[in-house]
DNA sequence: CCTGCTAATGATCGTACGATCAATATAAAC
DNA sequence: GTTTATATTGATCGTACGATCATTAGCAGG
C-alpha cells in the first residue's frame, strides 16, 4: 500500500460482489457504525466508488443481510430431520453439524446479533422460520421416538417448542461464546455437537413423555 | 418540554447517578454509538453538563460498564447452590430465579452483548467469573448428586462444564430471544426456569455418571 | 494506434458529533 | 436582602463522516 496502488477497472459485476463480500466481513468485524471510508480502504477502493454501487450506505447494509440470511437455509436439511431411516440423535447431529459449518460462522452470529441490536425485524422472521422448518418437525420426530401421539392427535405444547429450543441454544451459545465474547471453548466441534444433542435430548424426550403422559419406557432413539 | 425547563441545581452526586442512570437506559437501548445529545436531552439537563461529571464518552460508558456489571453478583448465590439441605433442582431453580430478577434484566443483556459485540474483555472476564462461582460449584453438586466422586478425587471434565453451560445457555437464550430479538416468549418465567431445570439438569447428571463411570441408577436429585 | 465508453478518482459539501469555555443563574450562607 | 460558590447553560470549535460531482484514466472495439 506505500505506491499509490494502481487504479484497477473491474466489469460491474465482480467490483459488485467485491464490495458485498468485503462489506459482510466489515460489518460483521466493527458492526454497521463501521465507516464507508474505512470498509473503501480495506477493498482498495476509494469511497465514492460505493456510492456509484449502492445508493446509500443503508442500501449496502441491507444487501449484506440479504446475502447473509437468505438462501443459507438448506430445504434438505428438513428431509434430513424426517429421515426416520437414522435414528433421531444421529440426525440431530448431521443437522447441526452442517448448520454449524454453513450457517452458525463469524459472520453470521455477529451479523445476526448486530441486527437485533439495532431492531431489525430480521431476527423474528428467522426465528419464525426456524420454529416452522426446525423445531416443529424436531418436536414432531421427538414425539415419535417417545412413542407420543402424532402433533395432527395432539397440539404441539409450548414446553415442548421450548425443549426443542433448549437444543437449539446450547449449540447457538457454543458459537457467541466463541465469536462474540472470544471465550475459549471446546475445540472439538463435532464431540461437542455429540454431546450436546445427548444431553438436550434426553430433556426433550422427557418433557414429551410427561405431556403425552406415555409411561415412561426406554423409547428407541 | 413545551416551555424551557426551568433550570435546576442538583448536588454533584444526586446530578452524577442521575446521569449515569439515564446512561444505562440509553445505550442498552441504542448502543454505545448513542449520542452524548441525546442522552442529555432525554435527561432533560444540556449536553456540555454531561462533560462536567465525565471528562469524556468513554469515561461514562465505563462507568456503565461498572454500574451494571460490577456488584451484581450477589455471594448468598453461591450458599444458595451449595446448600445440601435442598434439592440440587431446588436450588438450581431458586438460583435461575433470582439471577433472572437481578441479572438477566432488559439492561444487562443488552450492555453485555454491546460489550461483546464491540470487543470488550468484560464479557471474558464475566465468563470466568461465572465458571468459577457457578458452572464449577454447580458441577460439584451435580456429582454428589449423581453419587459421583468429588473434584478432588476425580477433576471436573470439560463435558461436564458444557453440561453446567447448557443449563445457563438455555436460561440466557430466553432473554436473548426477548429483549434482543424482541421475540415472543413463553410468558411464565417461573414455570420456564423449573421446566428448562428439569430438562437440562437430566442431561448433566448423565454426563456426569457416563464420565465418572457411576453405575446409572436413579440418583436422589 | 486511436477513439469512446464508463469505471474509478480527487476534491468538496453539509451536517453531526464529541468536546471546550466564557457567561449565567440558582441555592445556600449570613 | 445580599453575597458567594458553583451547577448549568449557550455559543462554538475541530473533526469525522455520508454523500455528490466534475474530472481522469483503463479497457474494448475498430
Amino acid at each position: 500500500m506505500t505506491a499509490a496502488a494502481k487504479r484497477r477497472r473491474l466489469s460491474p459485476e465482480e467490483r459488485e460482489a467485491q464490495i458485498v463480500d468485503g462489506a459482510i466481513r466489515f460489518f460483521a468485524e466493527v458492526g454497521f457504525a463501521g465507516q464507508t471510508r474505512e470498509l473503501a480502504q480495506r477493498l482498495g477502493i476509494t469511497q465514492p466508488l460505493l456510492y456509484r454501487y449502492f445508493p446509500t450506505k443503508q442500501d449496502l447494509i441491507e444487501r449484506v443481510y440479504e446475502e447473509v440470511f437468505i438462501g443459507r437455509w438448506k430445504p434438505e436439511w428438513e428431509a434430513l430431520i424426517s429421515d426416520r431411516a437414522l435414528p433421531l440423535r444421529e440426525r440431530l447431529i448431521a443437522f447441526y453439524r452442517a448448520y454449524a459449518a454453513d450457517a452458525l460462522t463469524y459472520e453470521w452470529i455477529r451479523i445476526y446479533m448486530f441486527a437485533g441490536l439495532a431492531g431489525e425485524n430480521l431476527n423474528r422472521r428467522y426465528i419464525e422460520l426456524l420454529e416452522g422448518r426446525l423445531l416443529i418437525p424436531v418436536c414432531t420426530e421427538i414425539r415419535h421416538a417417545a412413542g407420543a401421539p402424532r402433533p395432527d392427535r395432539l397440539p404441539i405444547s409450548g414446553l415442548e417448542i421450548e425443549a426443542a429450543w433448549n437444543i437449539h441454544a446450547a449449540v447457538f451459545y457454543y458459537f457467541v461464546r466463541k465469536f462474540i465474547y472470544r471465550a475459549r471453548v471446546e475445540p472439538d466441534l463435532a464431540a461437542y455437537i455429540a454431546d450436546t444433542v445427548d444431553r438436550t435430548l434426553d430433556g426433550a424426550l422427557a418433557v414429551t413423555r410427561r405431556w403425552a403422559e406415555v409411561p415412561c419406557r426406554k423409547a428407541a432413539v
